[in-house]
DNA sequence: AACTGGCTTCCGCTCAGTGGAAGAAGTCCG
DNA sequence: CGGACTTCTTCCACTGAGCGGAAGCCAGTT
């Protein structure tokens, strides 16, 4: 072996799911010698392995001979966390079409909240956090909510960490921070305004399974409906009841696979 | 090598995508002897590759040992096809909002109709194919739509092959089936009553891009309802139309990546 | 015609992957 | 309580799948 670049110990898995994890960082398309840059590959290694998963349909291949995570990756996907999603959708649905306002679902994913689904209309307004995007638990009102109903050592560990500043009004202080979950434990609800984006801001209800935290339903606004947002809290609160029972009986485990654990 | 159940020439890539395809027809979790059997792998070999698949979070592990798709998956896969799903989502929510039955968005997918992306309220009366769900074109009206308006070859290669049937309302005489296609042509409207399933019916328009079929949009409801089920192909037009303007300027192969083929 | 940059193919070396077998852990039953 | 059974986990010596440097190829570009 002349040069030595090779690099022992790494899988195959590893490398493959490396290719697949290039996408997230780069959006679009990726030429092989970019794919081969951001995983680190020799070019050689990471043609024969971007072709095989081009066989396969994870990945495809533009006319332009660059190449793009394949719809046989999303197909596959919709397996994952069906029973949540599923029976979660409709409700969410509802939330939108009785408040007019951009609805979404999330649930816990380490130290960040992760957005199951999202329902929105074409005269949508505020940006929010996308389908399979993940944010600060800090910064967004399902993600406080989380942290206000999750275990102790939980929130405590989520404290203890830097917290990240988004906009001038994200709250950063542990101290106030702390203050502020207490307060959403006692009243059932979080707010955000303007802590993620500037213009925009946020209610949001706990969704509870097996008496835990298991979920967080939200509706993100203009920034300047936020006096009176929590007109909402009725509807609000009405779904994520209905959340509730639709969930009750299938067991916490099968509905996202088991959480992330909060060191991921 | 003593019993030499070794295959060679297989190499690990697809084994690792084996694993990942198996909880495709088992719904559900899998045990590893389950995962060992469904893939063809020693199950020493399949423990190791489970293994690091959770280690990545592409599977997760139940408390009871059993094994499901992982989150991260699913969010890895939330990247694909984005561009057209998140152009087209506003739209077919609106769709959904202006007649109040379940609407969908669907693409050809070789041989079948890939969903991909579907809204409907709690109070949904039929079942409709699930998002990520394929069907057979024939049986259902966005598959209808797409047939009737692809080009010629991808026509007749379609009728070349046997026609499943799903009920006994399913059009399977491929004679029969040319002729209605072409009336779909020219009236630009497709229909099933009770094709794929009893009890419900369906309605659909084709969506263009760069002048030729890209998709296709359509309702479903219950079968009662089929001889007035043309009111809603005004709303239908237009929110074709409004998706078409929306992704007029995306190029085609970053919609979905280019379409896979019609033999995959 | 020579240069450039990105993709594809080739091929001998070698270590990651392999999988049978033995051990551990849990489950059921008499 | 023992022992028969099932399922998961670990071990380890062998070997061929994977490796990757290098050479070849094909468009554009100068």
């Amino acid at each position: 072996m002349a040069g030595g670049s090779r690099e022992p110990g790494r899988t195959v898995t590893s490398k493959v799911l490396s290719i697949l994890e290039a996408f997230e960082k780069s959006r679009g398309a990726l030429s092989l010698t970019g794919i081969a840059e951001r995983t680190g590959l020799p070019l050689s290694t990471a043609h024969r392995l971007v072709n095989e998963l081009t066989d396969w349909g994870l990945l495809s291949r533009e006319p332009n001979g660059r190449y793009q995570l394949g719809i046989r990756l999303w197909e596959l996907a919709q397996n994952t966390g069906r029973q949540l999603r599923d029976a979660a959708r409709p409700f969410v649905q509802d939330l939108f079409s009785l408040t007019g306002e951009t609805a979404h679902l999330a649930v816990r994913a380490g130290h960040e909240v992760l957005y199951i689904d999202r329902v929105y209309g074409s005269r949508r307004v505020p940006r929010a956090g996308r389908v399979g995007g993940r944010l600060p638990m800090h910064a967004t009102a399902v993600g406080k909510v989380i942290l206000a109903f999750e275990e102790d050592w939980v929130r405590d560990a989520y404290l203890n960490r830097q917290l990240e500043r988004h906009t001038a009004h994200t709250h950063v202080d542990p101290k106030q921070l702390a203050a502020e979950l207490t307060r959403i434990h006692e009243q059932g609800y979080a707010t955000t305004l303007e802590e993620v984006r500037l213009g925009s801001c946020s209610i949001a209800v706990p969704v509870f399974h097996t008496g835990r935290i298991g979920a967080s339903i939200g509706l993100v606004l203009p920034a300047d409906q936020a006096a009176t947002m929590t007109r909402h809290l009725p509807v609000l609160r009405g779904i994520a009841a209905q959340i509730e029972r639709a969930t009750a009986r299938i067991p916490l485990e099968t509905l996202l696979g088991s959480h992330a654990a909060l060191t991921d």
